[in-house]
DNA sequence: CTGAAAGCGCTTACAG
DNA sequence: CTGAAAGCGCTTACAG
């Protein structure tokens, strides 16, 4: 016989015996009325278990019905960020967020993880047991994150990945993400159009495929029409980056257009150039890519693009309970939009 | 018989009964292995068991070993906000994060949920099955906060509170928070330095426990020492509050100091100011609250206060996860400093 | 050292 | 309409 109460702690929970017992029932009977299965059960039976059920304060036990279901009604979120404070990065909160919330209306629950380290992560993920399949975002060189994908998708465990796209040969799959080209070709435009003669692209030493296609899609705009060159820089800290910034720009001079591959990069850009003396958008122009709520902390205003990474989250969430229901995802690749959003950060030609 | 692969895509997971036939032992032999008691399985059968598991690709299942031992090795973080965008807030995802990381080092999983409204959340809540105890942030006046409180403890489900006192009438309960008040009075401090004669606390008309702490200390020491006044604007969002805040100003003129209730409180005042051409510090000073990364974004530096959130939130893991292994929690309260941290937000009398 | 049995809380067939 | 049985994957006593 086992302890009914192992941390030893009060009253546990009522279960669908105690119900049983109170109503003169079987627990089956109690199950059925749980389910709302009207026609198995009659009108005055139905009346006393409602009345058990109340007495006792009943709830569903999740658990029993996960392990008889082969269902957990939870969803993963795994998070590969350099930095332990992985929901620091604003992407990844709006991600959670609507995940959460999409999940809750349907009665899922969802769990969050995440890790500085890829091995780190791949070693706790050895325990999915708990979900009925995740979704990932990974920063990390293509190898490794497909191995991650090919984890997560072990045992017919269906896996949206987020801002990447889908490996070949993982087949239960579907990746969403935003159109960063486009959105970077968006920002390229405003960029030709100040008149600019040279853009310097700032990213991340971190290997980010979002910021890559950025990146690619600034530079096939760009390359030909002005001196266009990137530099990247270790995520560490805002101040780092800053001084990082600052070093560069005394180096070699500040760009005319600074392509921030995020806000907060963009922002930097802007202190470090505060600091040298120079003005955004007079002297510098400066895009970021984003537009979070945080952007409109600063002055000047960011031009930079609108991420729907909230959408993309309740919009994995959605592909996932589907794909559960029926069997297969309704489609392999999801891709947002992301619209442009003006500032004043960026001159604009007289 | 029940479906093995209720999802129907792809082979499901190897149980123990699959290693125990593929090694020609038990079921109990395999468990013990995986248990790794040592002392009963001969050394012979531990090496098949080892070559069996990792034939098949074994590994433990969760929810069996949940439902045995009565324990779900995993704790929930509830967070009743204002928004939707519940992660929106810096404070949650700083809890979330620290919450998780400690957790993860355990072995434990974080369930994340959020509501933008009480109600919903108490609805909700009813389920609680999935996770051996919880933690919760907040806001809502005293008498709904308690209510969700006593929920949330059902069971014998141990529960920490962010930012708020635990209630006198719920006794398997840890609070955890800043030291708000000392935090303030340290602000109070600098701005009775400055040499302000006046000083308008700017909260929100959203009930926050730690909001109410922080104007009270404000008052105590600043009330009759200076014109001390009030002002609640509602959290919708950051450019309604710079809104909201210019027309304050204009009706009312600047105060001296702006104690704002948080950092972007704060910053929407300086947007404020610099909507009415008013220079901070030298017009107006500012000082916030928290000092999360994003207050390095804007210029100057806003004088603040250090939160411990991440702290806090893996304190809340380690205390729940100690409450779990002891039957109690090792203290009632537990109380974070919160230290003052300049910037240049703020006059320095000459 | 090894194994058959019981049970955690539930639901799915199947009998009455 | 109602119930006794079997089983989801595991672990805890208890026998051999």
């Amino acid at each position: 016989m086992a302890d009914r109460d192992p941390a030893g702690s009060g009253k546990s929970a009522p279960v669908l015996r105690d119900v049983a017992q109170r109503a003169g029932v079987s627990v089956m009977t109690v199950s059925n009325v749980i389910r709302d299965r009207r026609d198995k059960v009659s009108e005055e039976t139905w009346r006393r278990v409602l009345q058990a059920i109340e007495d006792t304060g009943y709830r569903p036990n999740r658990r029993g019905r996960s392990l008889r279901l082969q269902r957990e009604f939870a969803i993963a979120l795994t998070i590969i960020h350099p930095h332990e404070r992985f929901l620091d990065d604003p992407y990844n909160t709006e991600l959670a967020a609507g995940m959460s919330n999409a999940l809750a209306r349907r009665g899922y629950a969802l769990v969050v993880n995440g890790a500085p380290k890829m091995q780190a992560m791949k070693d706790s993920l050895s325990d999915m047991s708990g979900v009925d399949g995740s979704a990932v975002m990974a920063s990390g060189d293509q190898y490794n994150r497909r191995e991650l994908y090919r984890l997560l998708s072990r045992d017919g465990r269906p896996l949206v990945v987020f801002q990447d796209r889908a490996p070949e040969d993982i087949a239960d799959i579907c990746a969403i993400r935003q159109d960063d080209a486009a959105g970077a070709l968006d920002l390229a435009e405003v960029i030709l159009q100040s008149g600019a003669r040279s853009a310097l692209f700032v990213g991340s030493t971190w290997p980010w495929p979002a910021l890559e296609e950025r990146c690619a899609a600034f530079r096939s705009k760009l390359a030909g029409r002005l001196r266009f060159e990137t530099v990247a820089f270790e995520e560490s800290s805002f101040s780092k980056l800053v001084e990082d910034l600052t070093l560069y720009f005394r180096a070699h001079g500040p760009p005319d257009a600074l392509l921030g591959g995020n806000d907060q990069i963009a922002i930097a850009g802007m202190r470090a150039a505060e600091r040298l003396g120079f003005a955004v958008p007079d002297d510098m122009s400066v895009t970021g890519y984003n537009a979070f709520a945080f952007r409109e902390y600063v002055e000047p205003l960011l031009t930079s693009v609108q991420s729907p990474a909230y959408d993309i989250g309740a919009a994995a969430a959605d592909a996932l309970l589907t794909r559960l229901e029926t069997g297969r995802f309704t489609e392999r690749e999801l891709v947002f939009g992301a619209r442009l959003t003006m500032g004043r950060s960026v001159t604009m030609r007289p």
